[in-house]
DNA sequence: AGCCACATTCTAACATGCTAGTATGAATTC
DNA sequence: GAATTCATACTAGCATGTTAGAATGTGGCT
């Protein structure tokens, strides 16, 4: 059974100066490992090892667990085990429709009260975001493109829309690290610059329009993306629990 | 110190048949003393207490309290104590943006496919809101809301918006029972109505300016009944950790 | 009298032990 | 040989024990 040794060596550390923050930190280091795919969808997570690993008890390992099973990362099954959530398409489907929601409102709300120096913030970072598409730096590049909208949400300062935006855009992640490429890289680019024109502009519907237009880009490449990779996601027509 | 016997006695019944889903209870139990005002803002919870209450250990308390936080219905002081969230006006705001994004979004997108069974259920909710307005029936008005809201998101087959929804709504609804009034009820039933009009002619972008509309009116009337009652709200202007 | 240092006490956070439920595989029966 | 039943091993969920940090109140000091 235990033939693979699973010591999770690509775990980060989670070593904290205190004693709080425990439970946040087993968070991090596990969403990162889903993230990176370095536990790839449909792993099954021996939680007595990621203990051991982590050097920590069971007890905060439990609660990251449940938390990232509330962003959909991970899939619990009762007395059975837990595992590496697969990609669904209806998850994509309804990340996209949460970042489209929530971003489109965003820079909608943003646009008509938007200070210079929010602008001249977006306006550096798409400056860097040109030079690291043209340069090709893949990583500088995402870095980056979370940076653009980072620098929106932070300026709404509603710390619980951030993270929803987050937590959405992190499902998402697994998929983009496959669909990270030049060309959709300057495709980006141009996009994000249209949103800031938007809200330059002090145009909150066509801010929105942009945002919007730029995440149904995204959403179609991944589409295109899972036509061409099925293997990566699980159960495409049934089980998807559609309305009835 | 313990002068107050803190028998928690208004509190649901957590007993489950089997062994799981008991910290899903105890949080649906102390969420709904929350947000039914039998915690009233600014109530230290102890913990302790809670347990034999309820007849559950400190784990599955722990998690829920947890859980509480994230939606912003406690605030856990590390090693100091957890107290029912003050409401704050900046959360207020965060809730219903997070409202007016997802559920005009979701109106927007059905628009266009909506079939006929989600019209008539539709129909069939205004129907009876329409009779609980008139007959002054505040928790059934209340109850058909929530049931309107469901309705489309039911409709809608995402289940982690609905959540998040739901969230925000739970956040808002111990302001909403200070505001219960008969002339409320009838607008809001107006405005659900405008909503479904729009979705009858499949003009999504109408429907969301109608739900916008709504979701405003409520905010409007939330802010006045701020004003008038200050007390139950914490930190007016200060430490609400607007962006720097 | 006002202020500061210290100790006590309370709390959340963490570690560990235990229980029940599930899945898997082997043995048995048809 | 195939299907079914039963035993075993494994997992999540829950209970309980332990520890570190924070607030508060008290005593001494200025």
């Amino acid at each position: 059974m235990n033939s693979e040794a699973k010591s999770y060596d690509f775990l980060g550390d989670v070593s904290g100066p205190g004693r709080g923050g425990t439970t946040a930190r087993v968070v991090e280091a596990i969403r990162e490992a889903i993230v990176s795919l370095d536990l790839p969808p449909g792993t099954q997570l021996d939680k007595a090892a990621l203990c051991t690993r982590l050097g920590v008890s069971r007890f905060p390992v439990s609660e990251a667990l449940s938390r990232l099973q509330a962003e959909g990362l991970v899939e619990i099954r009762p007395q059975s085990g837990t595992i590496v959530a697969r990609i669904r398409l209806a998850d994509v489907r309804e990340n996209l429709f949460i970042r489209r929601a929530l971003e489109a409102e965003a820079v909608r709300s943003l646009a008509g009260t938007c200070r210079a120096d929010l602008l001249d913030s977006l306006r550096r970072n798409l400056r860097y975001q040109k030079a690291a598409a043209e340069a090709g730096d893949r990583k500088g590049f995402h870095v980056l493109d979370l940076a653009f909208h980072d620098i929106i949400f932070q300026a709404l300062g509603f710390e619980r829309v951030k993270a929803m935006v987050e937590s959405a855009r992190l499902g998402l992640d697994r998929i983009r690290r496959l669909l990270s490429s030049r060309r959709r890289h300057e495709l980006t680019f141009q996009e994000h610059e249209a949103v800031l024109q938007a809200l330059a502009a002090h145009d909150g519907e066509a801010a929105a329009r942009a945002m919007v237009a730029h995440l149904d880009a995204v959403m179609a490449e991944l589409l295109t993306l899972a036509e061409a990779q099925p293997d990566i996601f699980a159960d495409q027509a049934r089980t998807q629990g559609l309305a009835t």
